[in-house]
This record gives structure tokens, C-alpha cells and sequence, in this order.
RNA sequence: GCCGGCUUAGCUCAGUUGGUUAGAGCGCUAGAUUGUGGAUCUAGAGGUCCCCGGUUCGAGACCGGGAGCUGGUACCA
């Protein structure tokens, strides 16, 4: 300890935590378990089995992010093991999973399908329902290659995005090629890698900026709202053009989409053969039922750097969400996937192709409890009037619980008023009233609070309100469980 | 990371050309109601005016630096 902290005069701790790391209330929380069920749930019936890898990896078994004199903390959390090696915290459920495969490349069956749920961590700049901490619902195959594996990936991302709560024409999602987008990016001339990830990320702005800003960022620039400047391309305006005319080549059928692409001039073989699979993807969506509402061709969708190696998808949820205070905001995407053919390779000089899709539940879950404001019901509070009748309170508490229900006896040292509060805070279906009335009798008292809340909704004479008890009657103590369970049931 | 804005009570904010004891609404606690959540009235609690330094007789206000928050942008493997 140090002697700063020794002095007598010393201020208190702030009580603060680190940003991107919220906590979550009950109801984010009851959301976030009801959707990881529900998409596992989905993945467990297309035959993926669940892995959990754990939160650390070697740096250099995650990628390419050892952490660099410059930024140490860029993109990970990192840090030094006793052994002096590096490990990071996952950023995703695929890394590790590449990692696993080729670790244990002679156990696993071929094709290898797994589904992994569970938090991933990014030391990037936090925002609205943006965080460092985050669960991500994984479903990745390994060692399948071609069209039909891709293809069945967009379905399970269809299906998941429905089982998030998403209804049919509530959601989209989004494919593209990497094949394709290279096969353009040489057709328009642009060769070197580095300004090839910088078209890329360009391009990827469309759905943010359009035809406008994306023209500005593959030339000179484009200045934010901030007036700081983002640096371009550098492209002249035939490249630029030929670009912009492929992102916005979209029609409202694959079908049609696929039939401009193939016809469009100038486009290179391995273009032409990523055409050729969003073809056969096509045709197998149509076998699963996936229509042109729920999955579509998309040539502006990038996702990425290097990674990818084939086709590429997003989900979006399309319904409008709000923040925290209230203002409508997009969601844009919650997911997405593609094909990975290099990950597993990288480890064991053999191909080893894969693909994948994962949905980003802490941010549904976020948008989902902030929009709804579900509040989560709250136990059945049983009021402490006598102290000295405790043992009684406290099996009326537990004869509710036996019978399943959330109970709690009150514990605080406050009289009545307080406790009425206190039900009403946590959000409490009923309470059960027992005095000296009710003891003499054998009976007690139940208020239903919700009831009780309603009926008075036009009292607003206090007399009225005091004399009325709205929601309140007695019963003999046999019939507690059965009376309660009926307003816990209703509410 | 880069650019902008902001920072005064739990929350939302006011605070005059720099002037003595820093305010409001809401919320919170208690009482009116010795056994009832709402409403009303009354009372009360609650502040290092983000931090450090400077200018000044005097700083919540002005100047410099820092931190945090927030928006945009970048990054997002």
C-alpha cells in the first residue's frame, strides 16, 4: 500500500466502472438467456454440438493482434502469463474455434459441426449498445467446401434471426461474395493490397453513406460532421464508376441479381465463378424455404478484412428500437458470417475450408429491454406487521415457495407504508396482509397489486382511496397458495 | 486513434458585467393517515460547482493543462 493511500484524510474511492462494461439489470438479462436458448436451439436441431473453448488464447493462435509497442491494448485485452507467452481474451468464437479444430485435428469428425454461446471481448471505443464485453451465439462447419454449406449457413441465420423474436419481412439478410468484390476491384483496376482494403472499407459504407460518400471516400476523402477529414482511395473517376455501378447493382430477386451480374462485362474468372456459386446458393435457399424477403444479394456487403475468402452475409433486424432515452434508432446488423477456407489452414498447411455465422446477442438483448422496458415481476412480498409472529410470516413465505411460487418475507425494519412501497417497487404481483384481525379470524389478507394499481386509477379522493382497498380481500389461509397463484398466473 | 460538444444535488437543468450563506423541478426520506402502493399538503436529507495550476482583493463563472462523458469518424480481426 502505498502512503497516499495510508492517509487518514484520504478520499473515498469513487464508486465508477470501466465504460463498455454496463451492468445488466434483471430484465437484459432474462432477455439475453431467453435468446442465447432460442438460437442454440436452432443450431442444436441442424446437428452442431456445443463447444466452450474458454476465454484465453495464445495471441498468436487468435491472429494477427500481438500487441504492438504503439497501442498495446489495440483491438484485445492482452496480457503476460507467468510464463512470459501472451494471451488475449477471445474477440470471437471463431479464432478459437480454428484453433481447437487443428488442435485436435485427428479426434474431430469430418465435417466438424459445433455451435458455441458464450462473452467475447474488444478493447474498442464503446457506444450505444456498443460494449467490450459481449455475448456472441456461434454455429461454425469445418471442413465442408462449396455452395450448399454456405447456403445452409444463410438458412440457419434466417431461422435464428426468427427465433431472436424477428418476423417474417422483420429481418434480412444480406449476401455478397469476396470472390465477386475481388473480381471487380481488378476489372476496375485497383491491384495493390493495401488500397484494396481501403475499397473494400469504402464500399462497405454504402448502406451509411451511399453513392455520395462512398464516391468521396474511394477518390479524394470525406470530411465528418465534425469537419475531421477521412482519408480516400485515391481512385479517378472510370475506377470509382465502375465500383459504384456494382454496389448498386442490386435487384429485388436473387435471381435477377445473379442474371446482372453474370451479364455484366469485364468480369474476371474468379468473379465469374463466385457468380456462379450465389447461383447454386440461390437455388438451394429456394429448396429451404428461404425466400427473396428473408435472404438477398447484396454486392455492397463487405464484413471485414482478410478473413473471408468466399461468400459473405449480414442479418439485419429491420425493426425500429430505441435507446435509453427513448430516441428511434436502427439497429443495423446483428449478425453475420461467411466462408473461411484460411483459418484452419493457417495452423496446419492443409485446406481446410469452413464457414460460419454468429448473432451478437448483448446488442439485441440491449435494444430489445430498452425499447420494451419489461419490467421483471417481482416476488410475492408477505408484510412483517407483528415482530413478534415472525415464524408464522415466515411459513406463509415458505408454503408459497413450495408451491413454486417467488416469495419473500420483508425484511427491512420499516412499518407498513415502506413495505407497500417496497412491493410496489420490486414489482410484486401481491401481498399477503396478516394482523391481529386476520390472525383471530384464520385468514389472510391478499392484495392484488396490479388489480389494486388499475382500480385506482380514478381515485382521487384520498378518503375514497383509503376506504375503497382496491384489489384487497381475505381468505382462509388453505386457499393462500391457490388464490395467489391465480394473480401470479394472470399477471 | 482523430475531430467537435459537454461536465453545477440521485436525475433534468438555472445561476446576471467575476461579489458575501450556490438554486429550481422531479426523485428520495418522514409526517398528516398508530394497518395500505396513487394523489394532495407539510417538513427534511442531499453539493470537494470534474481535477490540478494560474489571473484577481475576490472564481461555479476568466486563462492554461489534465480527466471523464457524449456525438461524429476511424478500427471492428
Amino acid at each position: 500500500m502505498s502512503k497516499d493511500e495510508q492517509q487518514p484524510g484520504d478520499r473515498r474511492p469513487e464508486a465508477r466502472k470501466p465504460r463498455g462494461f454496463p451492468d445488466k439489470a434483471a430484465a437484459v438479462i432474462a432477455t439475453e438467456r431467453s435468446l442465447v436458448d432460442s438460437i442454440t436451439a436452432v443450431y442444436q436441431r441442424w446437428g452442431f454440438d456445443a463447444l466452450d473453448t474458454g476465454p484465453f488464447e495464445y495471441v498468436d493462435a487468435l491472429g494477427k493482434f500481438l500487441p504492438d509497442t504503439d497501442r498495446p491494448n489495440a483491438g484485445v485485452f492482452a496480457l503476460q502469463d507467468d510464463d512470459e507467452q501472451w494471451i488475449a481474451l477471445r474477440y470471437d468464437h471463431t479464432a478459437p474455434l480454428a484453433r481447437y479444430v487443428a488442435e485436435n485435428w485427428e479426434r474431430v469428425p469430418k465435417p466438424f459441426r459445433r455451435y458455441s454461446a458464450g462473452p467475447v471481448w474488444r478493447n474498442e471505443k464503446p457506444g450505444p449498445f456498443r460494449f467490450r464485453e459481449f455475448i456472441q451465439c456461434d454455429a461454425d462447419s469445418v471442413g465442408v467446401a462449396g455452395p450448399a454449406a454456405d447456403a445452409e449457413m444463410i438458412a440457419i441465420a434466417a431461422e435464428a434471426m426468427q427465433a431472436a423474436g424477428a418476423a417474417r419481412g422483420e429481418y434480412v439478410i444480406r449476401v455478397n461474395s469476396r470472390q465477386i468484390l475481388d473480381g471487380i476491384m481488378e476489372t476496375a483496376g485497383v491491384l495493390d493490397p493495401a488500397q484494396r482494403g481501403t475499397v473494400l472499407r469504402a464500399l462497405d459504407k454504402f448502406d451509411k453513406f451511399g453513392v455520395e460518400g462512398v464516391t468521396l471516400l474511394l477518390g479524394k476523402g470525406r470530411k465528418d460532421e465534425s469537419g475531421d477529414i477521412t482519408q480516400g482511395a485515391g481512385l479517378v473517376a472510370n475506377q470509382i464508376d465502375v465500383l459504384i455501378e456494382f454496389i448498386t447493382s442490386r435487384s429485388v430477386t436473387r435471381a435477377e441479381t445473379v442474371r446482372k451480374l453474370a451479364n455484366s462485362t469485364g468480369m474476371t474468372r474468379s468473379g465469374a465463378q463466385g457468380v456462379a456459386e450465389l447461383g447454386e446458393i440461390d437455388a438451394i435457399l429456394n429448396a429451404l424455404g428461404i425466400g427473396d424477403d428473408a435472404a438477398v444479394f447484396d454486392p455492397s456487403i463487405v464484413r471485414g478484412l482478410e478473413y473471408y475468402t468466399g461468400p459473405v452475409f449480414e442479418a439485419e433486424f429491420l425493426r425500429e428500437f430505441h435507446d435509453a432515452d427513448g430516441n428511434p434508432m436502427r439497429l443495423g446488423s446483428v449478425g453475420g458470417g461467411g466462408r473461411y477456407d484460411g483459418l484452419v489452414a493457417r495452423f496446419r498447411g492443409e485446406p481446410a475450408p469452413a464457414t460460419g455465422f454468429s448473432v451478437g446477442v448483448s446488442r439485441l438483448a440491449a435494444a430489445m429491454a430498452a425499447t420494451g422496458e419489461e419490467k421483471v415481476q417481482g416476488p410475492v412480498l408477505v408484510l412483517v406487521l407483528d415482530k413478534d409472529q415472525l415464524a408464522d410470516y415466515a411459513t406463509l413465505a415458505s408454503d408459497l415457495r413450495h408451491a413454486g411460487i417467488r416469495a419473500e418475507m420483508y425484511l427491512g425494519s420499516s412499518g407498513m407504508k415502506p413495505q407497500m412501497k417496497y412491493a410496489d417497487r420490486r414489482n410484486s404481483p401481491a401481498v399477503v396482509i396478516v394482523g391481529g384481525n386476520e390472525r383471530e379470524k384464520g385468514v389472510v389478507t391478499i392484495k392484488d397489486l396490479n388489480a389494486g394499481a388499475a382500480a385506482a386509477k380514478g381515485v382521487t379522493d384520498n378518503e375514497a382511496w383509503r376506504a375503497e382497498r382496491p384489489g384487497q380481500f381475505e381468505c382462509p389461509r388453505s386457499e393462500m397458495v391457490a388464490r395467489i397463484k391465480t394473480i401470479v398466473g394472470r399477471s
